[in-house]
DNA sequence: ACCTGAACACCGTTCAAGT
DNA sequence: ACCTGAACACCGTTCAAGT
């Protein structure tokens, strides 16, 4: 059995952690806020694995070893730089439509804004803080499956298939770089016709765009998903 | 413009690296092959995150820095490890049957054997080898595509699509853990009903059986391929 | 020809000392 | 109350020295 002690306990970070503008005034030059921002500022400038704590340190003019006042560790400050870009998944979406296209835009937005951040994404699988917001497009997702029409009981596993490729196609394009896609191009196509025909044929179209691929089977899903939810209100007729 | 060189220059283990007897009879204790088994037992025994290079010195009786001497760094075993596993990818598949139960069994395959070894199919990401054996079940996944109907030019985006949901997917779910997964359980169920409705009534039902959730995204995906390949023969009458 | 081991650079993190 | 900085543990890796 789990109270709530284990949930704040497990992640400290969704404590009262805002400073007081009192607090602020008194002379505090770090705070939780700061810190994520920081993150998210060399990320963006350094790339993402360009962030160690003394660089951490240096972008807020202060000792490496400051933050452990407002941080556990190092994945904490990942896992809250995550949850900070949560919240605008579901900034800019539309608010209405139909629910397959309202469904393609969040994750698509998704996507979007985790692909610059995968190291925060993956913290954050490991974490799992309690969000006064940030869960909005979770909660949209699973209402958008239920109004696809899709039978109840397959509803948490059609989320579950659709999250693991969004969330897992993002961080494994995010890895790769037009030098590594060229090398699989060169590899695949170079492979010896009689014995590989596909890839000789085929391997030098591969990898022009990633974007392009998730689109694909994103929209595959989406159909799938669409004709089975028909086909169960046919069955219910 | 690249020639074989770059090729063999950026994969040296692809070079002609196996040992001759007369070698090994004089008295080598490593090569890069007891290298690459020393550490998928390790793997196996410790976990993914279990090796380091003092580690794979210790399983091979032998100095940590003596590996380099066969390998350029440590990203170049994992890589070879990975490409080791692929040959097993294919074994074991039927050989006879529908195109859609083939090409389903290669990437339950691919994931299963992948599994274990999230870390090496990283390496393998980046690095791209040139192998003799490995690619078959690349290639025979884009045959299977062909056998499918699919129309020529939509293969190799359809064919990044299916890589991407089983590759992202499979490492996504190693790295979970069933606490990780419980969290998350627990953090969606436990939101306000009135503001996550969805999440509240959901999240208990969330993350219970990856492999199901990951079978079932396939299916949705071999689903709609079908369905497309069968749109494209309509036509084309 | 092959392996050893001291050593280096670079991490995340702790903790006693400063102000 | 907050930050500093020396220090530690743990990594991947280099290179001169051993056998």
């Amino acid at each position: 059995v789990f109270n709530i002690v284990d949930i704040i306990d497990a992640c400290p970070y969704i404590r009262p952690v805002e400073l007081s503008g009192a607090a602020q005034a008194a002379g505090e030059r770090l705070s939780r806020e700061v810190i994520v921002e920081a993150y998210l500022r060399i990320v963006e400038g350094q790339g993402n694995d360009g962030v160690n704590m003394r660089r951490l340190g240096r972008e807020l003019g202060v000792d490496a070893t400051a933050v452990y006042r407002y941080f556990r560790d190092k994945d904490e400050i990942l896992a809250m730089a995550a949850a900070r870009l949560l919240r605008e998944v579901t900034r800019d979406l539309p608010g209405t439509g139909g629910w397959r296209e309202r469904l393609r835009a969040l994750l698509l937005s998704l996507r979007r804004v985790y692909f610059a951040h995968p190291n925060a994404l993956l913290a954050l699988q490991l974490v799992a803080p309690m969000l006064d917001e940030g869960y909005e497009n979770v909660d949209l997702a699973l209402a958008l499956l239920r109004e696809s029409g899709l039978p109840e009981e397959e509803i948490p596993v059609v989320f579950e298939a659709l999250e693991t490729y969004t969330i897992g196609g993002t961080v494994f394009d995010a890895r790769a770089t037009p030098e590594s896609l060229e090398r699989w191009r060169r590899v695949y196509s170079g492979m010896p016709a009689d014995r590989f025909p596909n890839l000789a044929s085929t391997g030098r179209r591969l990898y022009t765009d990633a974007d392009k691929a998730f689109r694909c089977g994103l929209d595959l899903l989406l159909d799938a998903i669409e004709a089975k939810a028909h086909a169960t209100r046919m069955d219910e007729r």
